[in-house]
DNA sequence: TAGAAGCAGATTTTT
DNA sequence: TCTGCTTCTA
């Protein structure tokens, strides 16, 4: 047992020790989070705790991975069931595989993408902005509101449209038989809502409950977890509300505020020493951070000493910037820095073109994170579409992006006549070609008939095919996917993801021999990117895609007024800052801070700040000064924003502002008195 | 039907 | 500036 501790300071100990009831543990950045859950996992099952009663959510593949070798491997004995330890969507896609007849649905169902899911909208053409009808849909089902009540609800006319639209597109994911990535949530949801007795097996199920980052939950997240916990509370959940950025996505930061309001005598153990930063860094990174009023109280510590200072680096526009940093880079390494330790973050994608030409300038290698991935190239969609339409011949979506790719002269205007037929005949798409034939031959060109006809008999023998591994070489036979792609632009590039692909493919085959093709589709649906195994060159991405990865030497760049924090309708300037603080604690040993006085942007060039953040961090003057709000006293009633009504029970000071402790409701909070209303 | 030219629109994105 | 989509023409 205490090899599973040993390792753990005393506040890590007590986490990973702490096993009934509910417990939120606030992880600060580099303050051995990862560490901690995996302890406490293993410390459970050392303890008898029947591992497959032990549930672990995270957000992302490569976090479930990481945990699970980590884990394992403090775990000695070899172990006869194992602990479920996935995404929430992976556990929404096994739920769902279990329980999807619950909704009269079958359960061979087929996940789309975020780009399948425009392109379905799009496919309804109306003349409402696509991210607007997307976001809209998305807010109606994560409020688990129903297509007819969105319709009914809907007062401007606009949005009796959206509310259309979402019923059309519920309808074609049924239809279809596809879900998309928030019904992977929202479905388990709705089945276990409508069902206690099922809601109650598998809770007992599950007696042990724990979630990664929880600080990015969303509603559903949320609700979700409460009916899983709801017949035992043992909950514990990690995260670190300095570090929710994913807002603008639906996560809820109230989630993790008032986490001890819905989990009755919740335990909350603060891990607050860093062992990643130097102190100069950390110290920018807690300045910054108190300039928000929604958090937790909480400062992290340093347990590494000063290091050399925060640079601020200024230019006069990208091109300056990128040059700098080139040579700053040039410098580390000759100095003997390893590359890989080195990485560019920034606030927008689109600044990274001139990094990139810069680097490239410069003759320095560097590897992109994020950026196109791998599964969305439209490459390796079609191969997809392919596979999908193999396995479901009822999928009109994906059948629509090859029918005519590689060219088989199809055009345009004969795929909207057959799927206005197909409408028409209440018949999909495929089936309307297989078994009606007649119904098409005064409708369609001959040409394309014949064509179309070829198609279904290649599709059918390809369905006919038994066994994973032949069907990929059976593909590229019929349909010269590769073959076509070799001849179009940036072909090398193409032509290698399709091997790369192909190779994927015969590998899962390989190494799941009993598997079938439906849940390859599955499987791939919910891989996010592979990560590049390439470890000799710096790193360039977005901040959002830094998070959970730490640097030696970090450039955090485009640190302007407008760009970072980016301002416009809906910006959160909170989140703007947390992100701020998240990308100051990616940096170990040194930080670079870049601003430019101009930058060409959207096709034009705009004069800019410098960003206030650069200041709130402690660095170079001209700090927006908090407005220092009317003075309190004990027993002054207050309105918070999120925490609503309350009374002041005690006024202290941090710096230039007054930390008021309020009790709401019993829930007894401290705040920064800037942030509260006099009532 | 397929390629060429013209035109709007452009945050972040674990799944 | 660059990309991806629509419109135009052979």
């Amino acid at each position: 047992m205490e090899r599973v501790l040993k390792s753990l300071n005393d506040s890590q100990r007590e986490a990973a020790t702490t096993i009934d009831g509910s417990l939120l543990i606030l992880a600060g950045a580099g303050s051995g989070k990862t560490k901690t859950i995996t302890s406490r996992l293993a410390f459970m099952i050392e303890n008898g705790i029947v591992p497959s009663s032990i549930l672990t959510l995270t957000f992302t593949n490569k976090a479930a991975a990481e945990m699970r070798q980590r884990a394992f491997s403090l775990i000695q004995n070899r172990l006869e069931h194992y602990p479920l330890l996935c995404t929430f969507h992976k556990f929404g896609l096994l739920f769902l595989k279990h329980y999807m007849h619950k909704l009269n649905r079958d359960n061979s169902f087929v996940i789309i993408d975020t780009d399948d899911k425009k392109k379905i909208i799009k496919s309804f053409e109306s003349d409402l902005p696509l991210a607007l009808i997307t976001s809209e849909i998305s807010k109606y089902k994560n409020n688990l509101i129903e297509p007819d009540e969105a319709i009914s609800s809907a007062l401007l006319p606009n949005y009796k449209q959206i509310a259309l639209i979402y019923k059309r597109y519920e309808e074609y994911l049924k239809d279809n038989n596809l879900v998309d990535f928030d019904d992977l949530l929202i479905l388990p949801y709705k089945i276990l809502e409508s069902d206690e007795e099922l809601t109650k097996e598998v809770s007992q199920r599950y007696r042990f409950i724990m979630v990664d980052e929880y600080q990015d939950t969303n509603d559903i997240q949320f609700k979700l977890l409460q009916k899983l916990a709801s017949t035992h509370g043992n909950i514990c959940v990690v995260g670190d509300d300095d570090q929710s950025i994913y807002g603008w996505r639906g996560a809820n930061i109230k989630n993790i505020l008032e986490f001890d309001k819905y989990f009755k005598d919740t335990k909350i153990v603060k891990l607050t020493k860093n062992y990643r930063s130097t102190s100069n860094i950390l110290k920018a990174a807690n300045e910054l951070i108190a300039f928000n009023r929604n958090r937790m109280d909480k400062k992290l510590e340093a347990t590494i000493d000063d290091g050399k200072g925060i640079e601020v680096i200024n230019s006069n526009d990208e091109k300056e910037e990128s040059y700098k940093i080139s040579q700053k880079i040039k410098e580390l390494v000759e100095g003997g820095a390893n590359p890989n330790d080195i990485a560019i973050l920034y606030r927008i994608n689109a600044l990274s073109r001139s990094i990139e030409d810069g680097l490239n300038k410069a003759h320095i290698p560097y590897k992109m994170v994020g950026g196109m991935k791998f599964y969305e190239r439209a490459e390796i969609k079609d191969i997809i579409s392919y596979l999908r339409v193999i396995q479901n011949h009822q999928d009109d979506f994906s059948l629509k992006r090859i029918i005519n790719r590689p060219k088989r002269g199809i055009g345009k205007a004969t795929v909207d006549k057959l799927y206005d037929l197909a409408y028409q005949n209440n018949s999909s798409v495929y089936t309307l070609i297989k078994n009606h034939p007649e119904l098409l031959k005064e409708k369609l060109p001959k040409k394309a008939l014949e064509s179309l006809g070829e198609f279904i008999v290649k599709i059918e023998s390809l369905s006919s095919t038994n066994g994973l591994y032949t069907l990929i070489d059976d593909l590229e036979d019929e349909f010269g996917i590769k073959e076509y792609y070799s001849k179009l632009p940036d072909s090398l590039e193409k032509v290698a993801n399709i091997d790369e692909f192909y190779g994927l493919f015969r590998d899962y085959a390989v190494e799941n021999e009993d598997s079938n093709l439906e849940s390859f589709l599955n499987d791939i649906a919910l891989q996010s990117e592979q990560d590049q195994i390439d470890d000799k060159n710096i790193s360039v991405m977005s901040i959002h895609a830094s998070k959970g990865l730490e640097f030696k030497y970090l450039f955090i760049i485009g640190l302007e007024e407008g760009f970072f924090p980016l301002l416009g309708d809906g910006t959160d300037l909170e989140e703007e800052r947390r992100l701020g603080y998240v990308a100051i604690t990616r940096a170990k040993k040194e930080l670079y801070l870049s601003y430019a006085d101009s930058r060409f942007y959207k096709g034009k060039r705009s004069h800019l700040l410098k960003s206030r953040f650069i200041a709130e961090a402690g660095l170079g003057g001209g700090a927006l000064k908090l407005k220092t709000s009317s003075n309190y006293k004990k027993g002054d009633l207050v309105k918070h924003k999120i925490f609503g009504i309350g009374r002041v029970i005690n006024v202290g000071k941090v710096k230039k502002d007054y930390k008021l402790t309020i009790n709401f409701g019993g829930n007894i909070k401290d705040i920064i008195s800037t942030f509260v209303e006099k009532i």
